[in-house]
Order: structure tokens, then sequence, then C-alpha cells
DNA sequence: TGTTTGACAAGCA
DNA sequence: CTGCTTGCCAAAC
């Protein structure tokens, strides 16, 4: 059950599944780490595959403008489950400077 | 195999 | 600041 493309997918879910709780990471982020910058639009699609919504937060990977993005339950969803983890979200908008991961990658 | 679709991003008016 | 346009890439048609 390998199909070849499979393979940044499966790097996008296992860098998303690093993401500390609390925290939160952009899509373009996620492009550059896999070695597609441009590839950002493509990174949401594909995270609406993600079938594992608990082992997986995808919850944590928001616009690059600080905006939330999308989520398969919903973005009202994906900001209480931010807010429970203790970000902040004013004006649907978060602060990347204070809650972005140090990209360790 | 060509076209359309999106959980995006950057530039511009 | 808000809204529109163009570029990009993988997956679904």
């Amino acid at each position: 059950m390998s199909k070849h493309s499979n393979l940044h997918r499966d790097n996008i879910f296992q860098l998303v599944r690093r993401v500390p709780r609390g925290c939160v990471i952009t899509y373009k982020d996620i492009a550059q780490a896999i070695g597609h910058p441009k590839a950002a639009r493509a990174i949401g699609k594909i995270l609406n595959s993600n079938s594992k919504l608990v082992l997986i937060p995808c919850h944590r990977v928001v616009r690059s403008d600080g905006g939330l993005g999308g989520y398969k339950l919903g973005v009202t969803k994906k900001a209480a489950l931010l807010r429970k983890e203790g970000v902040k979200i004013t004006n649907n908008k978060i602060n990347l400077k204070r809650y972005k991961v140090r990209t360790p990658f």
C-alpha cells in the first residue's frame, strides 16, 4: 500500500505531529520543510485527507498571515482546540511571533 | 491524459 | 486595511 507520492504526504503528517501543544506552524513552513516552498496550497488539500485527527494535530497548522486557515471539522472547532491549548485568538488572527514553533527542521 | 479544485501566499490597487 | 489577481502543487474529476 505504498504509492510514491505518499512520501510527501507522510512527511507532512510526521512534521505536523511534532508540533507541540500550544504552538502552531504555517502551511508555508511545511511546504518549505518538504522542499516545495510554493506548495502551501497543496498542503491544506493533503491535510484535508487526514483521517487520524487525534494522532495528527493539524488544527495547529495556520496561515502565514496569522489567519486560522481551515479545518476538516470547521474553523470553529479548530479555534476551540487552539484556545484550549492556550493559543490566544484575536479577531480571527494568531500572533505568530508568539506561538509559532522555532523551526527545528 | 487534460481540466478543475482547494484547509495557501504574495503582490498590487 | 480590505479585496482582487496570479502563481503553485497534489489530488480528484
